[in-house]
DNA sequence: GATTTCAAAATTGTATTCAATATGTATTTT
DNA sequence: AAAATACATATTGAATACAATTTTGAAATC
C-alpha cells in the first residue's frame, strides 16, 4: 500500500470528530479539549488545532477566542431555518445532479443506497445517519457548483444531527417514513441516471417535506391510549 | 481605549488578505508564501497558518496539501456557476432580510450605501468594490439564515473579483450600469424598510440580471468605427 | 542536446517551549 | 454572611526548534 493511501493521523482525527459530531456521541454544545483531544489522536497540539479551524469554518464546531472550540449548537432557531433552506439547496443541487452526474458518480450513489438499505434492515441508527449523508454528499459532488455546495454540506450535518434527535426505531410510523425515505433515493437514483432534472428537484421537495413530518410526528406524538384517572405504573426494581 | 478594540496583527492579516483578494491585488491563483507574509504582518507561522485554514474554509484560498497556500482560482466554469447559483441564493437572503431586519442593521446598511455612492463619485475602483461587497454582506447578516450565508459570503467573494475583473470606466454604457446598481441598491434598502420580501426578491433577480449584462458588455464589445480596409495604426514610441 | 538522477536548498508540517488569558478558590473586607 | 479581591491553576495563543516533503539545479547518462 502506498504511503499516500494510508491515512495521517491528523487526517484520521480530522474523520473521527466529523463522525462523532454527525451522529451525536459528541452532543451539541460539548467542551473539546485540546490537551485531552491530542492524547487520544497521537498528534500535538498544533495540527490538532488546524483540525480544529478546519472544522470550525466548515460549521462542525464554534471556535471562542481564548476559550477553545466547542461542538457547534442546534439552537431554538435551527429547525426554522433548516426547513426555511433546505428544500431550496436541496432542489438546486439536485436539479444540477441530474444534468452533470457522472457515470462513476451515478455507481458510487448506487453502491451508498444499497449501504442504507443493509443499515435499516440491520445496522444501528448511527450507519443509518453516517450512509445517508454519505448519500446526499455524493449528490452534492455530482451537481459539482462551488457557490452552493457550501451551504448544502452546512445543512447535511444538521440534517444528520437532527434525524438521530429525532428518531424512535419502535414508532411504526417513523419505520413507514424512513422504508419511504430509502424509497425516495431509489427515485432520486433514477431521475438523476435519466438526467430528469424536474423530476430530481420535484423529488428533493418530497424528500424534505418527509422529514418535516417525521419531526412532527415526534413533537406531536400520539394521545396514550389510557382512560383518564388511570396513570401507568411506574416500574421500580 | 481598551484592549479588544484593538486589533490583533492576527486580525490585520486576516482583513489585509481578505481585501486585496477581493480587491484582486492578489490575483487568483497566486502563491501565498508563509515566510513572506510572517515579516510582512510580523507574525509566526503558527497563528499566519491558522489564518490562512481559515482563509481556506471561507473559500478565499485553496490550500493544496505539502505545497502551501494559493488564491482561490477562477476558473472558466466559475461564470456560468456563479450565475447559476446567485440569483436562487441572492433573491432567498434578500427575501430574509426583508422579513428579519432590524432597525440597527438598516442604519448600517444606509451609511454602506452612502459610502458606495460617495465611491461611484470620486473613489477608485478598489473603494467601489469593497462599499459594494459590504452592503451585500449586510444584507446577508439580516436575513440571519446560518445555512445560508456560507454561500452567500462565497458568491460575494466572486462578485467582487468579478465586477474588477469586468469593469471599464472610460466605457460609457458600463457607467450607466453602476449608476443603475446605486439605485437598485436605494430599492433594495425601501424593500427591506418596508418589510416587502416579495419587492426584495425580485430586486435582486433585476440585480443580478444588471450584472450579467454587465459582463456580456465586457465579452462583446461593442464593433469599431472604422472603415474596412483602414486599420488604426499603432502608436510606436 | 535532451533526459534522467541525485543531492542541496527551500518550503511546509509537527513538536516543544514560552507567554497570555481565563477560571476557580481562598482570603480579606465590609 | 455576602461580596470583592488577589492569588494559584488550568487552558489557550504564539514563537521557536525540529522533521519531512517538495522543488531546484547541476551532473551524469543516453
Amino acid at each position: 500500500m502506498p504511503d499516500s493511501d494510508r491515512i495521517s493521523p491528523k487526517d484520521a482525527a480530522y474523520e473521527a470528530l466529523k463522525t462523532a459530531i454527525l451522529t451525536l456521541e459528541m452532543q451539541p454544545g460539548a467542551d473539546l479539549d485540546e490537551a485531552s483531544l491530542c492524547a487520544e489522536f497521537g498528534l500535538s497540539r498544533t495540527p490538532l488545532r488546524e483540525v480544529l479551524r478546519r472544522l470550525a469554518g466548515e460549521g462542525y464546531v464554534d471556535w471562542r477566542q481564548n476559550r477553545g472550540a466547542r461542538v457547534s449548537e442546534m439552537s431554538h432557531t435551527t429547525l426554522r431555518d433548516f426547513f426555511l433552506a433546505a428544500p431550496m439547496i436541496y432542489g438546486a443541487i439536485l436539479r444540477l445532479a441530474a444534468l452533470n452526474a457522472r457515470p462513476a458518480q451515478i455507481e458510487a450513489l448506487k453502491t451508498t443506497q444499497a449501504g442504507f438499505r443493509a443499515a435499516l434492515r440491520q445496522g444501528s441508527a448511527r450507519d443509518r445517519a453516517l450512509m445517508n449523508n454519505r448519500f446526499h454528499e455524493i449528490t452534492g459532488e455530482m451537481a459539482g457548483n462551488v457557490y452552493l455546495l457550501p451551504s448544502f454540506q452546512r445543512l447535511l450535518i444538521d440534517h444528520a444531527r437532527i434525524s438521530m434527535t429525532f428518531y424512535r426505531p419502535r414508532d411504526e410510523a417513523m419505520a413507514r417514513n424512513v422504508t419511504e425515505a430509502a424509497d425516495q433515493h431509489d427515485a432520486i437514483i433514477a431521475a438523476i441516471e435519466a438526467g430528469d432534472a424536474d423530476k430530481a428537484a420535484a423529488l428533493a421537495t418530497q424528500h424534505w417535506n418527509l422529514s418535516r413530518n417525521q419531526i412532527e410526528l415526534f413533537v406531536m406524538p400520539g394521545g396514550l391510549d389510557l382512560p383518564l384517572g388511570a396513570p401507568p405504573r411506574i416500574a421500580t426494581a
